[in-house]
DNA sequence: TTAGGGTTAG
């Protein structure tokens, strides 16, 4: 104890939890803001959620629905999760291609909730916002609520176009992998007087494609051809994307050929598909041909292209090349992106640089890259894995002190690191802390922890609480409940804790309690209980003696009478079958 | 308002 007071460790670890304990208790935790002349957003929540109000124009009485604030609003969403909520005092009219713009963000990164909101605010949506709703929800993979959607927009009598078509066509074909329903929709839509496009006959072929049905494919493509519809770079590029998957790049490679020879070339997603099936086989040199008849073949690389590029050099080992084309990258003044910091992130944390890890964070402000919670938990959580608890919380004062918004994963791995440093109050303390909202990742660690530390009446009162929490237990959870029960020797407990959660034995918590039973010397006890499972007529699980076996192993009792006894019962089951 | 590309944590 007195080691770790005046260790490095702990005076981080007391200004982290210092701080973070005066966060959560006091002022709410900081959330990243902008303002301008025109609009002005200020942070009003510090649930899981930052809730972000616009204030319209005085003079105008302009919502500040701007080109500049939607380029914000999407590029900061997925990153720090920041949500949109419109005054809702205004009681004025406000135009559908306002709302239609951020339904539009808001489903390009799958806040369907968001995008419905939106929806349900307007007095009269029209076929676009329904439209737009639909996407949505189709993107979020919410496909009933979508078809409810559309069935709600023909009952006010809006009729849908060949966009609302299409959106069903991709329903079918990327969720539910029904090509003949998709069918039948293109059918519906051109009996109801609406065109069949590039983009539904596109959609297909990558709904194609994605199940593997090359073939089909190419059939779609020839109907295009024969209905002299045009083709461009979205309808070939799936295929190419396809082959590649299959390992076919040649095939791939002379489809572009013939693009470029039926008039229509490929562009920039096409050839990152290729630079990225060429990565995979390692062969970079394809890959510099590529970029350097770029100008030639008039396409110009991305900042996708050089990730692609960088991550391939990462997973072969050749950090060097990989950091040589990031500065390539800034030659050509290619924006590296927060997707470059975490490929070149993953580099330094599988080969374990930690000075790098944090070297390359403080850079990345440099670079002006806008850096995320997510990549700092990546880095965290590699920390975490090989002991470097002081780093962990290092990285969470960086954070704080920038003002990124750590979010529930964040904490989850700093309680982890303090737990494993062998503070587990601390964590505690943290997991308690009012504004914290845990989740049962959070709960599940702490439990572990607590069985792995022996500290058995935390753990006896983590579990009540869960029963008056608002966090609902998994199966993990119960998995930890049953492993604590063995542990701390209360066996019949854990008994009777799996007959209450699982009447029918099926779970996986069986295999837990077999294996605690089995490694506290309490084979009775199990054989009782298979006997019951048997006598019920319950089929025991292959999992259920994987566990059991595991367990005598450890117990080294291989070759104890108790194992036969298992034995026995596993020949009865085999003859049963 | 609709279709194709890159990364990481759990």
């Amino acid at each position: 104890m007195a080691a770790w007071i005046s260790s490095p460790f702990a005076a981080v670890a007391r200004t982290a939890i210092k701080t973070l304990c005066f966060l959560f208790n006091v002022l709410h935790l900081p959330s990243r803001s902008w303002s301008s002349s025109r609009d002005e957003i200020n942070s009003a929540d510090a649930s899981d959620a930052v809730a972000v109000s616009i204030t319209e124009d005085p003079e105008t009485g302009i919502l500040p629905f701007g080109e500049s604030l939607l380029y914000r609003l999407s590029h900061h969403i997925p990153q720090h999760r920041h949500y949109l909520f419109p005054r809702d005092s205004d009681d004025r009219p406000r135009r559908c291609d306002r709302y239609n713009a951020l339904m539009k963000t808001f489903a390009r990164f799958g806040k369907a909730d968001e995008a419905l909101r939106l929806l349900r605010e307007m007095k009269t949506p029209n076929v676009i916002c329904y439209t737009t709703a639909m996407d949505a929800l189709v993107r979020a993979g919410r496909c009933e609520e979508a078809e409810s959607v559309f069935s709600e927009m023909i009952s006010l009598g809006i009729a849908p176009d060949s966009v609302a078509y299409s959106i069903l066509v991709k329903m079918y074909c990327f969720h539910h992998k029904r090509f003949v329903s998709a069918r039948n929709i293109i059918q519906l839509m051109v009996d109801r007087g609406c065109e069949r496009d590039v983009v539904t006959y596109s959609t297909v072929i990558a709904g194609l494609c994605r199940a593997g049905k090359v073939d089909d494919a190419f059939s779609v493509l020839n109907l295009m051809l024969k209905d002299n519809c045009m083709l461009n770079a979205h309808t070939y590029t799936p295929i190419i994307q396809a082959y590649c998957a299959l390992g076919k790049v040649d095939l791939a490679s002379e489809l572009m050929e013939k693009m470029r020879s039926l008039g229509c070339p490929p562009d920039v997603v096409s050839y990152n598909v290729l630079i990225h099936a060429f990565c995979n086989k390692g062969d970079f040199a394809e890959v510099e041909r590529i970029l350097r008849e770029s100008s030639h073949n008039g396409w110009e690389p991305d900042s996708v292209s050089y990730n692609t590029y960088i991550s391939g050099l990462c997973n072969m080992g050749m950090t060097e090349e990989a950091l040589k084309q990031l500065d390539v990258m800034l030659e050509k003044a290619l924006h590296p992106t927060e997707v470059t910091l975490n490929i070149l992130l993953g580099m330094l944390c599988r080969d374990s640089k930690i000075t790098e890890i944090i070297f390359f964070l403080a850079r990345s402000f440099e670079l002006g890259l806008d850096v995320g919670a997510a990549s700092y938990n990546t880095a965290m959580t590699r920390l975490c894995e090989i002991g470097e608890f002081s780093a962990v919380l290092k990285l969470l004062s960086d954070m704080l002190k920038k003002g990124i918004r750590p979010d529930v994963q964040t904490f989850n791995i700093v309680i982890m690191s303090l737990c494993r440093a062998g503070k587990l109050h601390k964590a505690k303390h943290i997991f308690k802390s009012k504004g914290f909202t845990p989740d049962i990742v959070t709960c599940n660690i702490l439990l572990h922890e607590f069985c792995l530390a022996g500290e058995f009446a935390e753990f006896h009162q983590l579990v009540a609480d869960l029963g008056s929490g608002q966090v609902s237990p998994d199966a993990i959870t119960y998995n930890i409940i049953v492993d604590g029960l063995c542990w701390d020797g209360k066996f019949s407990k854990a008994i009777e804790f799996v007959r209450s959660i699982d009447l029918e034995f099926k779970s996986d918590h069986v295999a837990h309690l077999a294996f605690g039973l089995v490694k506290g010397g309490r084979v009775g006890d199990l054989l009782r209980l298979l006997g019951e499972m048997i006598e019920k007529g319950l089929l025991l699980d292959v999992r259920l003696f994987e566990f059991m076996i595991q367990a005598f192993c450890k117990k080294g009792s291989c070759e104890s009478i108790e194992i036969y006894k298992i034995c026995l019962i596993l020949d009865k089951m085999l003859r049963r079958e």
